[in-house]
DNA sequence: CATAGCGCTATGTCTTGTCAAGTGCTATGC
DNA sequence: GCATAGCACTTGACAAGACATAGCGCTATG
């Protein structure tokens, strides 16, 4: 798109930004995992969009697919060391949410906030 | 959901995650900016997107709507310190991004420094 | 022998983002 | 003085994306 924002910055946001990405890359940071596993995991992201994200990934270059063994199907997915080195991403979200996010386990505060009043009443 | 992977870095992840959230954030670094402006800035985001996200970043507390005049229309989206806490999440992106993205030149594409003062904007 | 699990694709529905146009007004160019 | 373009948004129709669900061939359990 445009040219004059671009560099890499904008294409990784792109990335990222995704539906399910990073949520798929940090539960993978403590170890590869196989589909369904990383999919609950990830917070329980269905299969397709697992699909699709886990493809864009692995031509990325973050993640790699390595098939152990077809029939009793058992694949294992494992980042790259590129891919590892998105923990100081998520860990700078991390260190943001926790003191930028109201959260339900942030003292006596509880999750009222939720302001999904957004639908201005059609 | 999922008590152990809940919390704050979940919650953050989804908020950031939405489209043009964090093209938004990152735009808005350098200085305070108007809607139109700031949907350019941010690389073309159209309108009611980019309405919904303001809306939603403000009742995050993210940043602020100043309105300087009602009649000729002029506003000042500008971000609060907790918007630009931000700052540190973009910058692990870009620097990953810097090294893990091919680019649009798919070959040694130099960084150009063009956005590095923003933290002085206040 | 029935059940549940694996990795993953195909289906239809619902949510989300996008385009295009339009509002009331003012500051500019001719 | 009048046309044009800009401002900050809203609305409504539409496309793209994510969703739940079911199912494939097979095997390791109960």
């Amino acid at each position: 798109m445009d040219e004059h924002t671009f560099c890499a910055v904008a294409e990784a946001i792109q990335l990222l930004q995704e539906k399910w990405t990073l949520h798929i890359i940090r539960a993978l940071l403590p170890g590869p995992l196989g589909f369904n596993e990383l999919g609950r995991a990830a917070g329980g992201c269905n299969p397709a969009t697992l699909a699709q994200r886990l493809d864009r990934l692995e031509s990325q270059g973050i993640l790699t697919r390595t098939v152990e063994s077809v029939m009793p199907p058992r694949t294992s997915y494992k980042l790259t060391c590129s891919g590892y080195e998105l923990q100081e991403v998520i860990d700078a979200i991390d260190r943001w949410g926790r003191r930028n996010i109201p959260g339900p386990g942030a003292g006596a505060r509880p999750a009222l906030e939720h302001d999904e009043a957004a639908a201005t009443a059609r």
